[in-house]
DNA sequence: GCGATCAGAT
DNA sequence: CACATCTGATCGC
């Protein structure tokens, strides 16, 4: 029976409340303007830009959830049919503007969502939601961490967001004669913007749907829409391509600069190519030595900043929650697995129920994961033949998985 | 005809 | 190869 008591991002029926981590499209699929299935949670910044996605929402479903203090639920329990009480606190999660990780208590025990986060050690943000989270947890386990697993797999190694930006500032200075483009998505990347523009003193060029957004969240008003005032543009990431560069170059030098991409990928395999072998006693810094940013076409920068934490901060971060139990909530085509395939070591107690499920999960792994890179990640580990067997009949079944996308729903009956 | 869902491209 | 998003096709009402 389907009877859960709190979704998190997922909008199925079935649940009582709904929780909104923050308002990027894979995370909002099944939401729309007719939506009448329950009360929706989500923050403040989120709260503010939900009528740009969602023209007709009726507003009056939505619950504002300020950052680091606990809120009361009075829910139904799925499994006595009695009142209960969840208490719920938001933590920021450092990805987007709006976005918040979420930590539930009641009935089910103590369970953290992450959503998407980054979890920079130099960051101020991260260290505020540190001290939240231990806080909170005082004294109590947390049962289940969903995580944020996108880069769960060491060879997902990259700067912080300050580094890469810095970066991003010395390719522009090093083409002081260009036109600069910088492609975004509708929502993120607010704080390479400003950090650029404090810089150089010099302002950004975004197209007008998203200077509504910068202007909704309250930005400072170095943003225009008029081409002439500035030689730095942030433009729409789907329309950014070789072709569009080499257009503008008919015109005009221009270069541009991909914030995210796969060049860090590739070299870190290359690098890390042996790592898991020794990983358990040795921890994953972000590689501080490697250049970075890569030329990936004659007017073609990439710079490995990221709005999802890297392997190692994943690391920390479980180390530091001790979770009794992981659960990713991303799943991937290839190159990330199940978090406890890595820090199954790092979880607080109970070591007999790693056994046990240990042996489970590999079996169900080749389902789930059945691409996933086995020789890059644990070498020498016996029957890799018969892995690789599976590889292909589970495509079907993996592509099924990952257009499920994100969302749980707690403490189902 | 419209929204929801999916496949494919970027 | 990753993410997040757009476009266009298809499905269901």
């Amino acid at each position: 029976m389907e009877s859960g008591m709190i979704s998190v991002d997922k909008w199925s029926s079935g649940s009582q409340v709904y929780f909104l981590t923050h308002l990027h499209a894979d995370h909002t699929v099944g939401l729309s303007s007719t939506w009448r299935r329950g009360l929706l949670y989500c923050s403040r910044d989120t709260a503010k830009l939900f009528p740009t996605k969602f023209p007709d929402f009726n507003l009056s479903l939505i619950r504002v959830v300020e950052i680091g203090c606990w809120h009361s639920l009075s829910l139904v329990s799925p499994n006595s049919g009695s009142a209960t009480t969840v208490y719920v606190m938001a933590i920021d999660a450092n990805h987007c503007p709006g976005s918040l990780m979420y930590l539930f208590r009641g009935e089910f025990g103590c369970m953290l969502y992450t959503g998407d986060f980054r979890w920079e050690k130099s960051s101020n943000t991260v260290e505020v939601g540190r001290t939240m989270l231990l806080n909170a947890l005082k004294n109590e386990k947390l049962d289940i961490l969903y995580l944020d697993n996108t880069y769960c797999n060491p060879r997902f190694s990259f700067p912080s967001r300050e580094v890469a930006a810095r970066e991003i500032v010395d390719i522009i200075n090093a083409h002081p004669e260009h036109d600069i483009i910088i492609g975004i998505d509708s929502l993120g990347k607010e704080d390479l913007l400003l950090y650029i523009s404090r810089t150089l003193n010099i302002k950004i060029w975004v197209w007008p749907e998203r200077l509504q957004v910068m202007h909704l969240l309250g930005f400072p008003d170095i943003f225009t829409t008029k081409t002439a005032l500035t030689r730095v543009r942030a433009v729409p990431r789907y329309s950014f391509s070789v072709e569009t560069l080499e257009c503008l170059n008919t015109l005009r030098p221009t270069i541009g600069i991909r914030p995210s991409g796969l060049p860090w990928s590739m070299k870190a395999v290359k690098a890390n190519e042996n790592v898991f072998g020794s990983s358990r006693s040795q921890t994953h810094e972000p590689n501080r030595d490697l250049r970075s940013a890569e030329r990936s076409h004659e007017y073609i920068y990439t710079v490995p900043y990221s709005d999802h934490l890297c392997f190692a901060e994943i690391q920390e971060f479980i180390e530091l929650l001790q979770p009794v139990k992981i659960k990713g909530i991303v799943s991937s085509l290839s190159s990330n697995i199940e978090p406890y395939y890595f820090f199954r070591h790092l979880c607080g107690t109970k070591q007999a129920f790693w056994r046990l499920h240990q042996k489970l999960d590999n079996e169900e792994k080749l389902e789930k994961v059945g691409t996933v890179d086995i020789k890059s990640t644990i070498p020498g580990t016996s029957s890799v033949a018969g892995r690789k067997r599976k590889k292909v009949q589970f495509v079907n079944r993996v592509s099924l998985l990952r257009k499920s996308g994100h969302g749980v729903r707690i403490a189902d009956s």
